[in-house]
DNA sequence: GGGGTTTCATTAATCATACAAATATGCTTC
DNA sequence: GAAGCATATTTGTATGATTAATGAAACCCC
């Protein structure tokens, strides 16, 4: 028992628990075999039946598991795991045929950036300006070796995210950090060039000048300029 | 003590102190006042502390409390909730000013359909395009009385999001039903025209028709329509 | 034999209690 | 004062007993 039950390193055994479970449902070992019960579980994993249940309990919460007396615990389908949950986001990456995933998350990107980027010119307060700036110029300093290039690349879509004064958009600060780390990995080294900076400083400007439909066309873009990356060179899809 | 302790009909005591609690922290109940230890939520709500950490466990994995020994159990920022949970969802209506939380929803609706129905153009197969086909017969049907207008409606658009093959944008099928159920509250019978079922029938036909940059705008007319008479008749932003 | 009902076994749900670990707080000491 | 230490508080973990829900099997009546 236990085949994939590394330590899975976590503040206490409940959160351990909870990411070594999490992370098999996921990754599509319990596709076939059935879902141990509470008590298989915590013999299984060395834990009180208090950690158990509560690992399950925070994995109910995320919509992967549901349990009822006599039923036992069973993974729910797929369509209602919270995909948008830092957690279940996280684990979904360690299973294999991550490409469609990726596409799926630029799918994602291309409907919700621009939208931000729109909003944000029109509703962006000073912090939100000054948090994309940040985001600019970190990537400008990158570009001469002095930070990180894909952090900052990603603190700034968040900042662009945060600026749209809608906290629904916000949200999806995991999936473009998450998309953008993954990107990196399938693409190998994409970004970095002069040409990357300046479309992002084009977005910022759109959003100073409150021109809400230049921020949208910029941002997507920049998007688009990693769709096709991603898609070999087929093209970015509609919009013609 | 226990001053909104509605009894929150739920499968069992977990479940109903989850709801309980929940909607406090959401309708901003601990906004000032601190947040109970586990002691106390125990007592005040008259159950183990067994059912009582559970239950955190649970708001925890939602993004909504952290629990850190000697430092007690503690609301999260607005920013850490994980907004798609239909439970976090359903919480956040129950508190008031919410006319711009519904502004929010349409913003996000505005960004992710269109772009749904483009998808769907693109990649929809049978199954796909049966489910909004059978949702536009709904709507026709509820013209005449024989259904029920409002969920015909939800029936179309969640049928249009599993239709772009792209599990995320599934994902929002619990928003697009949350923001029509609640857009009747708040503008209070505006659906139900024939021109509404009309625009609903173009989206269709362009999605069949495989026109994806015309699924996008069909989609985009119907939902500014919707956003026009929110903001009043200030129009729907951005894209001239 | 068929259809409905009851019983039963299984499993999660709940309660209660005990002890362990973490860590702010305040005291003590230098 | 600053550093170190004792202590109290709160979550974390473990375990045993009991209750409730429920699918399945046994049963009974017709």
């Amino acid at each position: 028992m236990a085949e994939d039950d590394r330590p899975a390193p976590g503040r206490n055994l409940t959160h351990r628990l909870l990411e070594t479970i999490g992370r098999q449902i996921v990754t599509g070992h319990y596709a076939e075999r059935p879902f141990p019960t509470e008590a298989e579980l915590a013999t299984g994993h060395r834990v009180s039946r208090s950690v158990t249940r509560e690992a399950v309990k925070m994995l109910t919460a995320k919509g992967l598991l549901s349990a009822r007396p006599r039923l036992g615990t069973t993974v729910q389908p797929e369509a209602r795991w919270n995909l948008f949950d830092p957690d279940v986001l996280r684990w979904l990456l360690e299973r294999p045929a991550s490409v469609s995933l990726l596409r799926q998350f630029h799918q994602l990107r291309r409907a919700i950036e621009p939208t931000a980027a729109g909003l944000a010119a029109q509703t962006a307060d000073a912090a939100g300006l000054a948090g994309i700036a940040d985001g600019l110029v970190r990537m400008q300093q990158a570009e001469q070796g002095h930070d990180d290039p894909l952090e900052a690349d990603i603190a700034f879509h968040v900042a662009v995210l945060r600026a749209s004064n809608n906290p629904f958009f916000a949200q999806f600060r995991d999936v473009v950090g998450t998309a953008l780390r993954f990107s990196i990995q399938v693409t190998n080294r994409i970004k970095g060039g002069t040409a990357d900076v300046a479309a992002h400083g084009a977005v910022l400007a759109a959003i100073r000048d409150r021109d809400a439909d230049r921020a949208e066309r910029a941002m997507l873009a920049i998007i688009d300029d990693v769709s096709d990356l991603i898609e070999g060179s087929a093209g970015g899809g509609p919009r013609a």
